[in-house]
RNA sequence: GGGGACGUAGCUCAAUUGGGAGAGCACCGGCUUUGCAAGCCGGGGGUUGGCGGUUCGAGCCCGCUCGUCUCCA
């Protein structure tokens, strides 16, 4: 039987027993902070067996995309182990219970019209103490207690080990189903759970019943259909083979069940299914949490190709086999193969990348080791090879093979479990310095939070912590470490979900306390600052008044970030999610996935769907709806934040959904302008967008316009022309640089201003993207513009300036230095001060006099501004192999001038910052190369 | 959140202790060749990521910053 047909059969058999069939839930389930990735067919009706939900149904079929990393080691080992896989279940919410449940898994395994298996081959375990599920399967089911086998907690228990270890909470026995196959194995293929206890304390008597009893099954899909197949691995089945087979092919060898390369080519079609199946929902490998769990997949992969011989990204290839075995029940993934592909292929590169990277280092490293005469490649370093460079162990052990070096693992070990501990210090330090608060959940469990409604209340003052400690009353003013006090209810934002606290005051009789920021800690808000006036006591009434226009401005911020993240997904694609944002005082900062910079132009129509949406006016509407609705309603939930049930779920017109705990607008129209300030990398795959909201918008836009007007102004040009100036302006100055370099006399006819043209002004947009051009030509802030085009004019006049002095002084010729030049035995000595003259000139008229002469020694010296000299000394080669050193000469000339200076024995420079004493420094110079020469060094 | 590495021409990378910014590939021009592949000669191309400091002098040393990579939590 065919897998698909498997998948499908099991769905249309419990629908038939009347289950609603539930499409898979998605495999990073972010509404449930509790997992990273999707880890069994029951995850996504959590709230069902809670009670959490309404429920529109009693019994529900699914089959689930899954993802473990438990046994990621046993992949490609064993026959039956994933990290990806699909689990078919069906359950039941205070329904039917464990008759209906074993019946029915009886009759869908057995009965020919479904999978039609020999009974003969099925045994079954129940848990130790579950007599009435044994008795079902014996005395209504049939099977002989010969195959019924009792089992202890921790092998037919859910959790594992409930009774005796815990957790508490909801728990039960479970039955699971053996299959007895063809090579001589047991394979669980069935998992029956029966929860019916509700666990608290410690045993004895401590499981006590459920008044609505629920069932939980799961069948591994893979392992299902490797029994039905009669196949040895469930990588044989009929969806896994094509890709072992594919993976064969581009890694080019052979497959062969038994061998290393075998389990190699198992491991790489268990892990680029699983990578592929993540990515296509927008998990892209990365540094942190599941986007780290799918780059050591994928890194893995790529290794054991890399094990193979493999240089070159190959992985990506083997996303249209996955794709093409996995497109009928998942059609949609067919709509992102390329995408998917290249993301893939893109991690690739990075890892083949710091491997080559890594392996030049390992290089170095045997050779020191050759050198050395050591044997066995030093676990520490190749900790350090890892950490650096990503170089996994493995490959390092197996370079190390080829050049018949020992590799030590426990060395290694030791490494990294030091670097571990280096690593995660400081935040445990951190999570210790909270004592007081600590003391304070044990009696006021939270503060609730008024601020939705109000900015400003009366309130009680609970409690007062200063310097680390409880205190009943304060009255210091200006404490070092600021003051936190808890109130029985605020208008005070917590910080959370990158909405920064509020700030205010809290005041009472005879007192003022100035709220500098909010801080949240569980459900508890923690009103930090000073007591800037008067004397506080624990116990009083006081008025909370959060800075109202602050809040405003914050609020404006974050309905902003809500219509971004909108505007982002329309114009980039479904996969620009919100990786993460900070929102504060009319600015905000935008983290979201994206491959690849987001294109100006592109950015600039984002900001103008903003706008326009905050120009429509839509209402914005915040409602507290339960988790499972607001999922059902299509919200947009972001990564890795906690939602509470129920959740408030923040509306905007009709286009935005998001569930947000946040202080909002009444409509869009409140946020007034939006202006993105730029777009930029965080890492691979994410990009930040900072934007401004308000009153800071405004003040932006007016302070562009000023820069431009001055850059303007400046360059002498329309507005419109600006870049075209500037990049002018940079080509001149360049140009003169290297006039000045080449000793040419002559200045560049100024560039024609092209004077004040009449134009009309440009719309604020493309005053904008003119200021960015310019800036990126610059390569300088925007604002930092004006500034660079005036140094870079100065830096023009200077050099013209220098060149003209080089004219005036009057053309200095390699033919008159040679007639100037003093002979010494059976050398020319030139010695001369050459006005103007760089000192990039002064090597090539150096090069041109040593090819003139065959014994020479030259020293030229030219001041260089107002207060400095510089020098170069020169001799030729038969006078360096006599053993005169250039560099003695000019040093000793340049200490006349208040200078030092060095060299190569054959070329020198030196300086000196007291250029009045030249000619006292050249008497030296020529002094001293008479000595010299004499053979005196 | 913390540890570590790297930023030099369009690309891949050099540049001993601080002392003349280079090579190969690519690009442009010329020559050789019936043509192609190729060869020979010549040329253009640089804010050494940015800012500041130390120094007579910084690609190199120090500080800050931006960017890229990497490991741990």
């Amino acid at each position: 039987m065919k897998t698909d047909e498997l998948r499908e059969k099991y769905l249309a058999f419990f629908e038939a027993k009347g289950h609603s069939r539930r499409p898979s839930d998605v495999l990073v389930p972010t509404w449930d902070p509790s997992v990273l990735f999707t880890p069994a067919g029951m995850n996504q009706f959590k709230d069902h067996f809670l009670g959490r939900v309404k429920l529109d149904f009693t019994r529900a079929t699914s089959c689930q995309k899954c993802l473990r990393t438990g046994d990621i080691d046993n992949v490609g080992r064993t026959a039956y182990h994933h990290t990806f896989f699909e689990m078919l279940g069906n359950f039941s919410f205070g329904d039917y219970f464990k008759r209906e449940t074993i019946h029915w898994a009886w009759e869908f395994l057995t009965q020919t019209g479904w999978l039609g298996l020999d009974p003969d081959r099925l045994t079954v375990s129940v848990y130790r103490d579950d007599d009435q599920a044994a008795a079902i399967w014996h005395d209504e089911i049939g099977l002989p207690l010969a195959r019924i086998e009792r089992m202890d907690e921790y092998d037919n228990f859910w959790p594992a080990g409930a009774p005796s270890e815990g957790p508490d909470g909801v728990c039960g026995p479970c039955s699971e189903i053996f299959y007895h196959d063809d090579f001589g194995d047991s394979v669980e293929i069935w998992n029956l759970v029966f929860t019916q206890f509700h666990r608290v304390g410690d045993p004895p008597d401590n499981l006590r019943p459920l008044p609505s009893k629920n069932i939980d099954t799961g069948m591994g899909l893979e392992r299902a259909a490797a029994c039905l197949q009669g196949v040895q691995t469930n990588f044989h089945i009929d969806i896994l083979q094509p890709v072992v087979d594919a993976a064969a092919e581009v890694c080019r060898v052979r497959y062969e069940f038994a061998s290393e390369n075998g389990r190699r080519l198992r491991r790489i079609t268990d892990h680029i299914r699983a990578c592929a199946m993540a990515v296509h929902e927008n998990v892209y490998p990365g540094p942190q949490k599941e986007k780290y769990v799918i780059r050591r997949l994928l890194r893995r992969a790529v290794l054991d190709g890399h094990q193979m011989g493999l240089r070159e990204p190959f992985l990506y290839q083997l996303v249209p086999a996955v794709v093409e075995q996995m497109r009928h029940p998942y059609p949609e993934l067919a709509d992102t193969v390329g995408r998917v592909a290249e993301v893939i292929r893109n991690e690739e590169t990075n890892f083949f990348g710091t491997i080559d990277a890594g392996l030049a280092r390992l290089e170095k490293i045997f050779a020191e080791m050759k050198s050395a005469n050591r044997t066995a490649v030093d676990g520490g370093e190749a900790a350090e090879l890892y950490q650096t460079y990503g170089v996994p162990p493995e490959v390092c052990e197996s370079m190390a093979a080829e050049n018949n070096l020992a590799f030590d693992w426990d060395g290694y070990a030791r490494a990294m479990q030091e670097h571990g501990e280096v690593s995660g210090k400081a935040v445990h330090t951190v999570m210790g310095d909270r004592g007081p608060v600590d003391a304070i959940k044990k009696v006021l469990h939270e503060t609730p939070f008024v601020g939705y409604e109000t900015t400003e209340t009366t309130a009680e003052l609970k409690f007062i912590v200063a310097q680390g400690q409880l205190c009943d009353s304060l009255q210091e003013v200006g404490h070092e470490r600021e003051v936190q006090l808890v109130l029985d209810r605020s208008p005070f934002y917590g910080e959370a979900g990158g909405q920064v606290g509020d700030r205010g005051e809290i005041v009472g009789e005879g007192f003022r306390f100035a709220v500098r920021d909010t801080h949240k800690d569980g459900s508890l808000l923690l009103h930090c600052g000073h007591l800037v006036e008067g004397r506080l006591r624990t116990g009083v009434t006081v008025t909370a008044r959060v800075e109202s226009a602050e809040r405003d401005a914050i609020r404006r911020a974050h309905s902003a970030t809500h219509i971004l993240h909108h505007a982002l997904q329309k114009h980039l694609g479904s996969h620009a999610q919100q990786q993460g944002s900070k929102v504060d005082q009319d600015w905000l900062r935008f983290d979201f996935t994206n491959l690849a910079p987001v294109p100006a132009e592109q950015l600039g129509k984002i900001e103008q769907e903003v706008n326009a949406h905050v120009q429509r006016s839509q209402p914005i509407r915040a409602a507290w709806v339960p988790l499972a609705e607001a999922r059902e309603a299509g919200a947009m939930m972001l990564f890795g934040e906690k939602y509470p049930d129920p959740v408030r779920m923040v509306t905007m017109g009709d286009f935005s959904r998001e569930l947000c705990g946040g202080t909002h607008l009444e409509n869009t129209g409140q946020v007034g302008a939006v202006e993105i300030l730029g777009e930029e990398a965080v890492s691979a795959g994410v990009r930040r967008i900072t934007a401004l909201t308000g009153e800071k918008a405004r003040q932006h836009a007016e302070r562009t316009r000023a820069v431009v007007a001055e850059a303007a102004r400046i360059l002498n040009v329309g507005w419109r022309q600006i870049p075209e100036a500037a990049r002018q302006q940079l080509q001149r100055v360049r140009d003169l640089r290297k006039l000045l370099a080449a000793g040419k006399r002559q200045t560049l006819a100024a560039g024609e201003p092209a004077g004040e043209t009449i134009e009309s002004e440009p719309a604020y947009a493309e005053i904008k993207a003119i200021l960015q051009e310019t800036a990126r030509l610059l390569n300088v802030s925007p604002f930092e513009v004006p500034q660079r085009l005036q140094a870079l004019l100065a830096e023009a006049a200077s050099l013209e300036q220098q060149i003209t002095a080089l004219a005036q002084s009057g053309e200095v010729t390699v033919e008159a230095l040679l007639e100037a030049a003093e002979t010494v035995g059976e050398s020319r000595v030139i010695i001369a001060e050459t006005p103007g003259v760089h000192p990039q000139l002064m090597r090539q008229l150096i090069d041109q006099l040593r090819k003139k002469a065959d014994s020479t020694a030259v020293l030229f010296a030219a001041t260089a501004g107002e207060d400095r000299v510089t020098l170069i000394a020169a001799l030729s080669r038969d006078l360096v192999q006599r053993g005169l050193k250039a560099g003695d000469w000019v040093r000793e000339v340049a200490t006349v001038l208040g200078g030092g200076g060095g060299g190569r024995p054959d070329m020198a420079q030196a300086g000196g910052k007291q250029p009045e004493k030249l000619p006292e420094a050249l008497d030296v110079a020529r002094a001293r190369i008479h000595r010299m020469l004499a053979g005196d060094p």
